[in-house]
DNA sequence: ACCTGAACACCGTTCAAGT
DNA sequence: ACCTGAACACCGTTCAAGT
């Protein structure tokens, strides 16, 4: 029985595809194994265990992803092209997101952007622990929409909390805010008047 | 044998005695009974499941959370305070953010700071929709933070990445850049300068 | 070099049975 | 109303044994 000859390949190959059908929960050895044809055990000379695995599988969707290409004339402007650019991407992979996350390697799905992050950033004129800063500050601000942003997808239905903030408002007296903010956000607008004004910001300002 | 009468709130104690302890995978519903000195089974009694127990766990802790009170002259520098308090406030209980993402309950995070930022928002002169978009940006670009910054923490020395940049740094000729991506970021002041360039781009800005 | 089944030490959850 | 043990259907991983 058995089959001629399970690859390391194959074996990643599964597993991503299993992924990207039911999420990275649905993926075990076990199942794995199941898809495969193989015993569970085959598993293990090839990949190691789970850990590597899923080492093994969040490197090879990065290599996945395309460059991302600045767009635009200004650098605020080009910045916020990246910072899109990658949002596109990760949200295109979105158990990536869940992945990388969840193994604490969050600094490798900056990897397909940072070089033209940087690049950018010092045609703007920023050199040096400025221009360090606002890198860092455009790829915490990416990611963490973007965690912020599918967590929220996950349970769109959050029952308490609007009602506190509806309180609020009123006491403020600004209906129209009260109606915007009881509706659900358009998260592509909000992410990129977000991003823009972090740019304006960044470019902006000397201090203080 | 067996405890005198074991109440909901004793097994909400110890589960989240052990979450502060160990971490919210060391919350294991046959661990748990172990601390309390019961069969497993008596905790579903009181609980429900797993599911409803985290739950009750996060809503507790999010209720210990001291509500954030805005300090400083400028709307700028208060807004930014109302962010800095929250998150001081979920630094200081690291699970709960954990918890909290696992589970899709973002929204909860904000709870106590929300009230304060529209209130800031709104003195700031920012009304409807203008207004609801600036209070999201604050707290998604807040969470968001938090999530990438424990995230970082978790596994510090990602080993590859590094490099990368530094190649895209030489290329620009910048060695203090490339001194200042090489050193790890100083995270509470990245958290303050990204959150006063945002701030500043919301209030500033008229659009575009 | 590669694959196997058996076994170990874990999980969450259900259920019939006790008091 | 509350607690129990037994049982079920899962996990990841190790290991001795096969070819």
């Amino acid at each position: 029985m058995a089959r001629s000859s399970l690859t390391r390949d194959e074996v990643l190959e599964a597993a991503a595809a299993l992924v990207r059908r039911h999420g990275p929960d649905a993926l075990t050895m076990r199942k794995l194994a199941a898809e495969l044809g193989t015993a569970v055990t085959s598993i293990y000379w090839h990949v190691g265990n789970r850990e590597s695995l899923l080492d093994a599988l969040v490197e090879r969707t990065v290599q996945e992803m395309g460059a991302v290409r600045p767009a635009g004339r200004t650098p605020v402007a080009r910045i916020v092209s990246v910072a899109r650019g990658l949002r596109r991407e990760l949200r295109a992979r979105p158990h990536l997101i869940a992945m990388v996350h969840e193994r604490g390697l969050t600094e490798r799905m900056f990897l397909p952007a940072q070089q033209a992050l940087v690049h950018e950033v010092h045609a703007a004129g920023l050199r040096g622990a400025r221009a360090a800063d606002a890198v860092r500050a455009v790829q915490f601000q990416t990611v963490g929409f973007l965690l912020v942003e599918r967590n929220r997808e996950r349970s769109p239905v959050q029952s308490p909390g609007e009602g506190d903030l509806w309180d609020a408002v009123t006491a403020e007296h600004d209906p129209a805010l009260a109606r915007a903010l009881a509706l659900p956000a358009d998260q592509e607008r909000l992410f990129t008047a977000s991003m823009r004004a972090l740019v304006h910001g960044l470019l902006d300002a000397g201090g203080s």
